[in-house]
RNA sequence: CGGGGCGUAGCGCAGCCUGGUAGCGUACCUGAAUGGGGUUCAGGUGGUCGGAGGUUCAAAUCCUCUCGCCCCGACCA
């Protein structure tokens, strides 16, 4: 491809948007340009790399036996009602009425729909394992969309759905797309890490999400390096600490007052307390109930945990007036003596303490000297704090890690959920009647793109991992009035494309320093140059982008030199 | 939705406080020189200053409303 022919508007300055490495990068490469808040035109560089992913992705889907359909964009608001989801999915879901005011929704995943089509067409238990994907535009109206292609409205997916006859099958069928999702993101280049995760919206029973380590991930992702347990930071176990035994007597339970002091930095700080002597009591509205949780005044809450533990219900931070209603005393002197009619959960790094500080449900008062189970009465103990670095991991002990990490892929087992809300049936060997089971699985392929820019980047532009590489070689030639050079360089470009090897040839008479600059910051793994002064000496240069290393080849062996160089790059 | 910031040429910005009819850099076009890491000189194209209303002899500038965008937070596969 001509690069003089090639819409490649490249900018010479970071547009004042772009916040994060792979926005500006992408828009300075001219790979994509914002057409309105969380969405993007693809222009014919960025378009290649989405390509690259998505040749992979399909590559190894096909592989493990997933077939590859195509859904429409629009939905019919009646399946997303069978699963109540048009009421649930709130805001995100993009509505639409047609001129015969029929309710229609912009497709944020695609569980309703691939069901209703596995619920009329799979009928017999003959049929399963069945696995159907599609990569295809997704659109959710996030409230905050940001970072270029990171976090988009509309933003391309693979998402692929499995349907087994039973559990054992449906464990079956995560395991091989886990395995998938393993290759994909290695094919991909990308230092990534499979985690444990809630699993949220989509709901089901059991996920892993495929993090790209990356400092500017959006994702919280807790790690022990000992012994290799992962998991979203929401969803991140803490091991329960060793029970302390005390050698100091409990104290009895004194209020004391505690004028204006209403955090915990400012009670820690009136009392000349460490915060760990204090026990934060934080109210939530769960579904309805108020409920009181307890947490070590240095601890944080981690809501879904508590969400979780509650069953799933909706929790929020409980509002001023239900504080009030439920305390008797105004925000910031709760506390778990004798409060009435409360349920109280812990958190169980509380269970050790004795003699800590609480609210005492009283303007200005605290108490101090409280013990659990003689003060008060704990309905319910559970991990619920979120995890630190330096907590100790929960499957081996040792201290966890805390990284940021952009979330590439997500599985899920869904198990009945849809199918059973949907009655996608089948009959089995003996005529009966069985619900299927459902998986889910997804990875944003823009995102993929963007994700890949975060970790391939140094200060002239892109690096490209040679498989995700719009392409793979980048010819620069000098003196384009130079009718033998020019000659050459076509030869060159003819014996690549013999080869099968792509290459965008920069043929603009544009200045060296201008093309070097540009070839870059557009990143492609294999520079080639030819110019006057090594076509004199019968030589073609090549520079690998990511090294810097150069080397030269004669003219006659210059692509077969550009074959064996690019494999052995990755 | 709460907090903060910004809308002036494709991109990056100044001008606004103190009203007088728009400017710099870059990109783009033409010509000349130059020719291996964003070259130089000369000439040029391009803006209803986000939009609407108001104040005024006069509004990019002051006032009101509105739309859009970015960042932080809440929220979220």
């Amino acid at each position: 491809m001509r690069l003089s022919k090639y819409l490649v508007p490249t900018l010479r300055e970071d547009p004042a948007e772009a916040e994060i490495v792979s926005h500006r990068l992408m828009l300075r490469a001219g790979m994509i340009r914002r057409t309105a808040a969380g969405i993007y035109s693809y222009l014919p560089i960025g378009l290649r790399a989405l390509r690259k992913v998505e040749g992979i992705v399909r590559g190894e889907m096909d592989r493990a036996g997933a077939q590859e359909v195509f859904l429409p964009v629009l939905s019919p608001s009646e399946l997303w009602r069978e699963t109540g989801r048009w009421e649930v999915y709130g805001r995100e879901l993009m509505r639409i009425r047609d001129r015969h005011d029929r309710d229609f929704c912009l497709g944020p995943t695609h569980e309703e729909v691939i069901t209703d089509l596995v619920r009329r067409d799979v009928r017999s238990w003959r049929q399963f394992p069945v696995n159907l994907y599609q990569i295809q535009t997704k659109f959710r109206d996030e409230i905050r969309p940001r970072f270029g292609l990171m976090r988009g409205r509309e933003f391309g997916m693979k998402d692929a759905y499995s349907f087994d006859r039973d559990e054992a099958g449906a464990e079956e069928s995560y395991r091989a797309m886990f395995a998938a999702y393993t290759r994909i993101f290695e094919r991909c280049g990308l230092r990534f890490k499979a985690v444990e995760a809630d699993s949220g919206q989509i709901g089901g029973s059991f996920s892993h999400e495929f993090m790209v380590l990356a400092d500017t991930g959006e994702d919280a992702v807790v790690t022990c390096t000992s012994c290799g347990y992962g998991a979203n930071l929401e969803k991140a176990q803490v091991a329960a600490p060793a029970r302390e035994t005390s050698s100091a007597a409990a104290r009895a339970c004194t209020r004391v007052a505690t004028p204006a002091a209403r955090t915990i930095e400012e009670v820690a700080a009136f009392l000349g307390l460490p915060a760990n002597r204090l026990v934060k009591t934080l109210l939530f509205d769960a579904g309805g109930e108020v409920v009181a949780v307890l947490v070590r005044g240095d601890h944080q809450v981690n809501e879904t945990k508590l969400k979780n533990l509650l069953g799933g219900r909706e929790v929020a931070p409980a509002t001023p007036a239900q504080i009030e209603k439920a305390t008797g005393a105004p925000v910031g002197f709760a506390g778990p003596v004798g409060l009435e009619g409360v349920r109280v959960i812990a958190d169980r790094h509380v269970e050790s303490l004795a003699n800590f500080v609480v609210g005492a449900n009283a303007a200005d008062a605290h108490f101090v000297d409280v013990c659990h189970g003689r003060d008060f009465t704990v309905t319910t103990w559970a991990d619920l704090k979120s995890a630190e670095p330096g907590d100790p991991c929960a499957k081996c002990g040792q201290p966890l890690e805390i990284v940021r990490g952009i979330e590439v892929g997500h599985v899920f087992k869904l198990g009945t959920k849809y199918t059973q809300a949907m009655k996608a049936t089948y009959l089995d060997e003996e005529g009966k009647e069985q619900v299927s089971v459902m998986g889910c699985y997804g990875i944003g392929t823009g995102r993929t793109v963007a994700a890949s820019i975060e970790q391939n980047n140094d200060a002239d532009g892109i690096v490209w991992p040679l498989p995700l590489a719009p392409f793979p070689v980048h010819l620069v030639t000098l003196s384009e009035t130079d009718a033998a050079v020019r000659a050459e360089a076509e030869r060159f470009v003819a014996d690549l494309e013999r080869r099968g090897i792509e290459v965008l040839w920069d043929d603009r008479e544009e200045r060296p320093g201008v093309k070097f600059k540009d070839a870059d910051l557009l990143g492609m793994p294999l520079r080639v140059t030819l110019g006057g002064k090594s076509y004199a000496r019968g030589v073609g240069e090549l520079r690998v982008r990511r090294t810097g290393e150069k080397s030269e080849a004669p003219l006659a062996e210059l692509a077969a030199t550009v074959a064996a160089l690019l494999a052995t790059l990755i």
